[in-house]
DNA sequence: TCTGGGGTCCTAGGACCC
DNA sequence: TCTGGGGTCCTAGGACCC
């Protein structure tokens, strides 16, 4: 059976959930910020138009936020991740083979529908999401995920395609790749794209009609896989368990202000490895190897430092206790005074799951568990909400180092309290 | 004053092994 | 004087994605 992916993909996610409670925000410029406040991650048509460009600093559009010109938000994770997950489930009632690829967007598998009802079948997603979670969203569909990407794209460029684009007709493919940008393509970033414009590629079409041998020799063997997909040829599988078969967990931010004293650094690190840790036992797994990593900010003309430092355990373990003792000792060997860190991180490496583990020859465990202890602390923190229960080295107070967010909207979907009231107005 | 966080995959080069 | 061939593992760095 010949594939068919869409690439169900929401339209300025953050921003999206931002209106979707608050509607004063339609048709209004707008921004939703990193953390920290920091840079603008998310923009309304409306805010591109105003030439606001990703990844822009807050401060640079201050003034435009005091004149009323534009909204920002901070970052609101617990809503976003609670309206991706409506999202998605709505998908799941199109197709049993739904692939989550980020927040915002999902492989969903449509072979087997007749050709001629996939246009129709892409706007009854589209409109079943609209009206069920408020979102507005693109669908793109074609043979591969990169053509997906492609006819996704077109869906949202393109306001008369309705943001349905069925991409799967090859004579169609080659009209749109003809007109469409290389650095368009799924998986060709800035710097592919400017070494393919020497070559004098400069559009997805004359891409797809390179030879797959000689772009490996040139470039890479992805971005031969890129071409061949762009040919019609699916290299790129569908990955089952995406969310939780992870190799690496990172738990890392940058702090409000510049972080100077020890103690401070190693409560913000014990909060990282607490997080992180959490992550792991969600996803039933088990770590050997950790790293820890400081840095100071290298936007500042100070003096630079960067260090970071692996810890490693005998056996695989997801209790957080094993992983908090090594801190300090591990903090006192990198941290240098003197510094003004603005940044530090903690990341689990190497995950394992139960099976296939090796276990210690003078160890007296055989397979690694999850201590009751800990079971205990996660299932609290669930019902009475996160970091009810934290390691007291995490710090009892605000500590310098926390996050900035001065624009929150309100936790609508995940929180009794910031739930809408609705009432009649006097 | 003010610049995010969390991932993946691939390659090259060095150390080391027999 | 003459000094191979084949392999693994690890790490750092580059590139990409959202």
């Amino acid at each position: 059976m010949k594939p068919v992916i869409a690439l169900c993909d929401a339209n300025s996610f953050y921003c999206s959930c931002e209106r979707v409670f608050d509607p004063t925000l339609i048709g209004r410029p707008l921004g939703v910020l990193s953390n920290n406040d920091g840079c603008i991650v998310a923009r309304t048509p409306e805010l591109k138009a105003l030439g606001v460009a990703m990844g822009t600093p807050a401060f640079k559009v201050r003034d435009w936020l005091e004149q009323g010109v534009i909204d920002l938000r901070s970052s609101n994770y617990a809503l976003y991740g609670d309206m991706s997950s409506r999202f998605m489930t709505v998908l799941e009632q199109f197709s049993p083979k739904v692939e989550v690829y980020s927040i915002d967007e999902a492989f969903v598998d449509l072979a087997g529908f007749p050709a001629d009802q996939l246009q129709g079948i892409g706007a009854d997603i589209k409109q079943r999401v609209q009206q069920w979670t408020g979102l507005p969203i693109g669908v793109g569909i074609s043979t591969t995920k990169t053509l997906a990407k492609l006819a996704n794209y077109a869906a949202k460029h393109y306001p008369a395609t309705g943001g349905v684009v069925d991409l799967t007709d090859p004579v169609r493919q080659q009209r749109l790749m003809d007109i469409t940008p290389v650095q368009e393509v799924w998986g060709v970033g800035n710097r592919i794209a400017k070494r393919l414009e020497q070559q004098g590629i400069r559009t997805a079409g004359a891409l797809s009609r390179c030879k797959p041998a000689w772009i490996r020799k040139t470039f890479s063997i992805v971005l031969e896989r890129t071409v061949c997909e762009l040919q019609g040829e699916s290299c790129i599988p569908w990955e089952e368990e995406t969310t939780g078969n992870k190799h690496q967990i990172i738990c890392s931010r940058s702090f409000g202000q510049a972080v100077t004293a020890f103690d401070d650094l190693h409560a913000a690190l014990v909060s990282f490895a607490s997080r992180a840790c959490e992550k792991l036992r969600t996803q039933g797994k088990f770590a050997r190897e950790a790293m820890i990593l400081i840095r100071t900010d290298p936007f500042r003309d100070a003096p630079q430092y960067n260090a970071n430092l692996s810890l490693s355990l005998p056996e695989p373990t997801c209790d957080t206790r094993r992983w908090l003792q090594l801190i300090r000792p591990g903090l006192e060997k990198i941290y240098r005074e003197g510094f003004g860190y603005r940044k530090a991180g903690f990341m689990l490496v190497d995950l394992c799951d139960g099976a296939g583990f090796q276990a210690d020859l003078w160890s007296a465990q055989v397979l690694p568990e999850m201590p009751a202890m800990m079971q205990v602390v996660d299932a609290i923190n669930r019902r009475y909400g996160k970091r009810t229960l934290k390691p007291a080295a995490a710090g009892l107070t605000e500590r310098p180092w926390h996050m900035a967010r001065k624009l929150l909207s309100p936790r609508y979907t995940t929180c009794w309290e910031d739930v809408m009231k609705v009432g009649a107005g006097r």
